[in-house]
DNA sequence: ATCCATAGTAATCGTTTGATCATTAGATGT
DNA sequence: ACATCTAATGATCAAACGATTACTATGGAT
């Protein structure tokens, strides 16, 4: 692919076969670091975690070996990928923006999952969640378990107080009652699945949408909430 | 891996190294085609479409160049499974539901999906869908827009009517109403993502979430639609 | 029983890919 | 200007993988 002559050093005020040749960037350690892990995060996103080192340090415009130098193995590259991705981009906001009750609960939903869509809804996310979920990463799971404590149980919580209904200290919450939370959840992450990964364009603005979710659920649940809990 | 001596047929009656070694099964050729289509489908929806075709006639119990006899190539035996998944399990039975106005529109939308699970809800099925958007191929737009047409655009339809309002004739469908209809479809894929991929086991019966969601959309669209269908 | 079309195999080729290691060169302190 | 530390390179290895080809053996027709 790339010619490298012995005269190299001669031609070089003139050659420009390539864009992107620089001469040769020594970096400091923590930065090269951080510039290895952030390609990486946008490479695996776009290929998956089956794209080669070679491609990950030709867009890097570095040599394939440094990635080696910076993490032990492939393996390891992926996991660092992974805290950049979930543990990085979470934001504890999320958590004291649905128990505010000086905000009206349908304006505290739209304004969590605005702002929520921010981050879960950009290409690097949804597809790095993607490809590690079919990869069979607990970290996934972990995750989920993790928004299911933080956002659809308070979300399942204020519901039952919206509507006047027991605390969960009175009666436990339903798993009906989370179920109709993952909905929210899922209307809104499939948006970002068929923009970002089965290429159906949204022919409406996501804020917009994500009203329309809010407001639809609420209303559906104020129909089927009171009915759910009464069940055995 | 696998020791075959000169010996072998000497031991032949004896070897019972492992379970799996039939001594060379001979079958039609259309029944070898059908057996390692089959079998593509579900060693890829496992593994994605990066494994190797030693494993998947490893499981098999072929040789990897028997793969070879019957499919051109590996692009073209993944084509097959696309076919066997997308087109070979659509039912057109599905479009004819929910247009029957004999039959309550809940109880035409709860049978519709939950029929509709029956297929696009199982490992092989979710897990395909998800690889094969990933890695970019157009199959899946195709379906996504022949859903949306077949599935989604009539159910907002037979919202309008369920409601007393105008018909599309006198009133263009409002892309917001088509999206309330994705909400439907999203909520009850996410299930299978649920299960499938993030290994995030349902606590409750999927026939009755469906039920569940869709009492919920129903009952939001009476509030939602109504409104939306006033704007510009 | 024999023939023969073809289903199936074994061996191998050329790339690709993760990983290693000896060597080179760029910045920093003196 | 020089020495030194180490970031970065280039060459290379071994395993994995798609694909090809010459050969083997099975079962139905005669």
């Amino acid at each position: 692919m790339e010619k490298k002559s012995i005269l190299s050093e001669e031609l070089s005020m003139v050659e420009s076969e390539d864009p992107g040749v620089q001469p040769r960037k020594r970096m400091k350690r923590e930065d090269r670091d951080r510039e290895i892990a952030a390609a990486a995060v946008a490479f695996f996103a776009e290929v998956g975690f089956d794209g080669d080192t070679r491609e990950l340090a030709r867009r890097l415009g570095v040599t394939q070996s440094l990635i080696f130098r910076y993490f032990p193995s492939k393996a390891a590259l992926i996991e660092r990928v992974y805290q950049e991705v979930y543990v990085g981009r979470w934001n504890p906001y999320w958590e004291t923006i649905i128990a505010d009750r000086s905000v009206p609960l349908q304006d505290r939903l739209i304004r969590l999952y605005k702002d929520y869509s921010r981050v879960s809804l950009t290409y690097d996310w949804v597809r790095i969640f993607m490809f590690s979920g079919l990869k069979g990463e607990d970290i996934n799971t972990r995750y989920l378990k993790f928004l299911k404590s933080r956002i659809l149980e308070p979300i399942a919580i204020e519901i039952r107080a919206e509507l006047g209904l027991p605390t969960p200290e009175e009666l436990p919450l339903k798993i009906a009652e989370i179920e109709l939370a993952w909905g929210i959840n899922s209307r809104i992450f499939y948006l970002g699945q068929r923009k970002w990964i089965f290429n159906m364009p949204l022919e409406m603005d996501i804020d917009t949408i994500i009203e329309y979710t809010i407001i639809t659920y609420l209303s559906g649940a104020r129909t089927v909430v009171p009915m759910l809990i009464k069940q055995d």
